[in-house]
DNA sequence: GATGAATGAGTATTCATTCAT
DNA sequence: TATGAATGAATACTCATTCAT
């Protein structure tokens, strides 16, 4: 109750939203969530899609606050990597609904989220470009295009976490994710080493 | 005129959904356009949400006849891998309107499709699966974890092509597709090749 | 029941706005009047804006065909002014309570509906100035601005029945309808003729 | 911001509704008009509706008072009629918007705006009828009915100022306002006097 | 089987009004 | 007095779905 009320309801939009996704999620429930009027929503957005919009780059923003947070300090390259897969593995699985559901609905509030998440996504490539970059100057890693190795790491964490957290596919092997981040690691850096690894 | 009715409808609903995205696909247009009548669409499909499974069944089916195709004939677990970038990366480019609106409003539709393109994406996994065990067997690549692996190749594609079809960031350079393909399976079997490719 | 379903709306509506003006008079009110679907209105009429401008044209409609029946046959411009003050009143009457919604809430259908009001108020004094010309062609009448007497007599109508109507304001004198016409018809005839008539 | 805050509201809400009309003129943009609080104005006011209607009666005093200073010291009773006529246009035109917004909605805000009205109207009636009771026992006036023919008068007057205010109607004829009523008054005299005026 | 007229559930949004400060 | 943040009632409109023909 303390909170200011736009967060209040950012808060409780992501609540709602994360249940039952963009569409079947309504002003009104979002409103009872938070425990405040249905009009006052709008006065602090202009509109279901702007506070969905909002939220989605709250969330995000978020994001981007813990990792840099954790990289801080952080000098290895591959070290790097490492930390960079133990935040997007630990914020996927913490906000699996919220994940689900923007991946879904982004449909919904058309372009300029979209490219707000294409910046979102850029940045995210350009951090990990700027990490490779690093270690292909330090002559750790082979001197291959930045840009794609970026996209490459970002879909090999992408497309082993998706399952899991989209369709609690737990079951093919009770991997603990520490072993799956080892695994991928150990083979992206593989790819990307001057030396074999193994 | 000729096909029957069922792919007619089916066919009206890729071009509309193309368009317009699920939400703002109505009925009636995808019935006009499959020149039919709006109740004639509720002989075959029983509701709206149903009509969309089925045409991302029939999509993926689709591209799945067009991959067993060209991967027919072929032996070589390296060239085998290209292969399926290949069919992919043309799928996707052929087809990014639906695979723009699918991805988008695929949480509209709800678990039941999920769960199929679930089993979608787990064929495609096993198909790679396959490939990288049978590479694994002839001693081309080392020991590993296949369906991690096999999810790796996948994110590798799909993070490379997303943006592409998503935003049309041809801008960064204009690499052509070949070319990307090249470079990300350079890296990916490095990866995983026993001894390294450069 | 029998009636077609466009016009059983119009009567419905008509009936609703009657009692209750423009803005108090909801479409599921209409709907339920009409005993019809609230959705099936938007089958016949694309929005409530437009609804009320049919209904209003409708009316004015009938209130033409109505009048051109009267005076068919009729040549004596005096007697043809007499019959136009006794079509209007009886109107005016039936019709009350239409009346002062429509005048009461034209402004907020926006200005295609005051067109076409205008036209119709032109149309009226069209049919005055005719009859004007033809009295003062035969003679009857002086050589006077046509246009302008046209629209005195409408509004020396209006001005006697609209208190009437709107504020049954019945209480003054118990003029009959009839002796109210006989004297503003003898008024406004001395101040255009060529003789005084007293 | 020395007149007192009453009045200030009031102007500020004739100034806004005669832009806007009734239903589109928000007590917010008012009271910002206004330059004071949103709250404030229901210290002065009970509620829209009421607001609207003290701004009616306070235009139609004004309105008066103007009418009784122009008619002050004039005895002829047709030199009176000029003076109504007048003032009457005069007003018409100065306050166009205002006088076409509040006859346009004034439905919206129900009966007892409507009474005060029928008062002002009555009263503008009543004046008339004295001049013309005057003009009678003079002997200049036929013995006619005072009240329908003091509707009639402004009836004549209205219709043929209205359009013009109404839809810019100025294409028929470049009239001046001047010689309109100087033709309106000719053949209105001529349908009272006792001898005909030409 | 095929049709399309009829339906009504479902919801974002506005804005006059209140009331704690 | 004056304020403006908070409120929630009220409503037009869409469109998937039904069913009589």
């Amino acid at each position: 109750m303390i909170k200011d009320k736009r967060e209040r309801i950012l808060l409780a939009a992501i609540e709602v939203v994360s249940q039952k996704g963009y569409h079947q999620a309504s002003i009104e429930e979002i409103a009872k969530t938070a425990d405040i009027g249905k009009g006052t929503v709008y006065v602090y957005f202009s509109s279901k899609k702007e506070l969905f919009r909002e939220l989605v780059k709250y969330s995000i923003q978020k994001f981007f606050e813990m990792l840099e947070q954790e990289l801080n300090g952080i000098r290895d390259p591959k070290e790097k990597l490492r930390v960079m897969m133990t935040v997007y593995t630990r914020f996927a699985i913490k906000h699996t609904n919220f994940a689900k559901i923007v991946l879904n609905d982004i449909g919904a509030v058309g372009e300029p989220l979209k490219r707000w998440m294409m910046t979102a996504r850029r940045k995210m490539a350009d951090l990990l470009s700027d990490i490779i970059d690093q270690g292909i100057k330090q002559g750790m890693f082979r001197e291959v295009d930045r840009q794609t190795v970026a996209l490459m790491f970002i879909g090999s964490m992408g497309a082993n976490i998706a399952p899991r957290i989209f369709f609690d596919e737990t079951d093919v092997e009770e991997k603990t994710y520490d072993e799956l981040i080892e695994k991928i690691l150990e083979i992206f850096l593989n790819g990307i080493n001057k030396k074999q690894v193994w």
